[in-house]
DNA sequence: TATATATGCAACTATTTGGTTTCGCAAATA
DNA sequence: TATTTGCGAAACCAAATAGTTGCATATATA
């Protein structure tokens, strides 16, 4: 069972319901009003996002507040990282590529 | 069938292809070397970026070179962007709330 | 021309996923 | 105390996924 953040955000509701308790900790009930699915459908998915370390969850009396545990969006941040030097320079490798390859020929 | 980039990067193997294919363009022949599957397990990864749009694809005689559409992974960036701010200020949205239960609670 | 190479596509399979219904338990409330 | 409420977990199911093997096709090359 992969469980990484990457596989996290893969699904839309999980997804949204990265955003919903982003701006505020929700009991499962309350986030699960706002989809059309089960409580125990987004019961499940808040699991997966706990394993994943992206939620944290805090106990008060019978009910569970669930709430973003930002840092670890930083991740998806982070594996970014490599790719922003490349679309930042405006360079096309698969140009430059064929361009050599063009030069190759021609020797 | 979803098909967007959160679903395209939630697979392992997937984003090592978008890792390596950053650097330089490459066949699916060359891009199978790196991994342990066989090519057409590559082959179907390739079908899936490009459907998503991550991947572009120049044929050069037999050979069909596969490049990263840069600007692709902006959309993740984008998607990052709400959570930015949040992060960068230091903001504890949880403990905000707990807090203003336990004033409510003492009215 | 015959053969080797590079590739995509289809069919099949095991596993994972996202959802459901049903249940049990603990906390709140009548 | 009896009932309601909030929640997680288990059992089950259909669909999607990631992989495989076995093709077909087009381009190189001997």
């Amino acid at each position: 069972m992969r469980r990484d953040i990457f596989q996290a955000i893969a699904d839309p509701t999980r997804r949204a319901i990265i955003t919903l308790i982003a701006i505020q900790a929700m009991t499962p009930n309350a986030i699960a009003e706002n989809f059309n699915s089960t409580r125990q459908a987004i019961s499940k998915h808040l699991r997966i996002l706990t394993e994943c370390e992206i939620v944290k969850q805090e106990q008060q009396g019978r009910e569970i507040y669930y709430s973003l545990e930002v840092e670890k969006m930083k991740e998806i941040d982070k594996w970014l990282e490599q790719f922003r030097n490349i679309w930042e320079t405006n360079f096309n490798q698969l140009d430059v590529l064929l361009a050599n390859m063009k030069k190759q020929s021609k020797k």
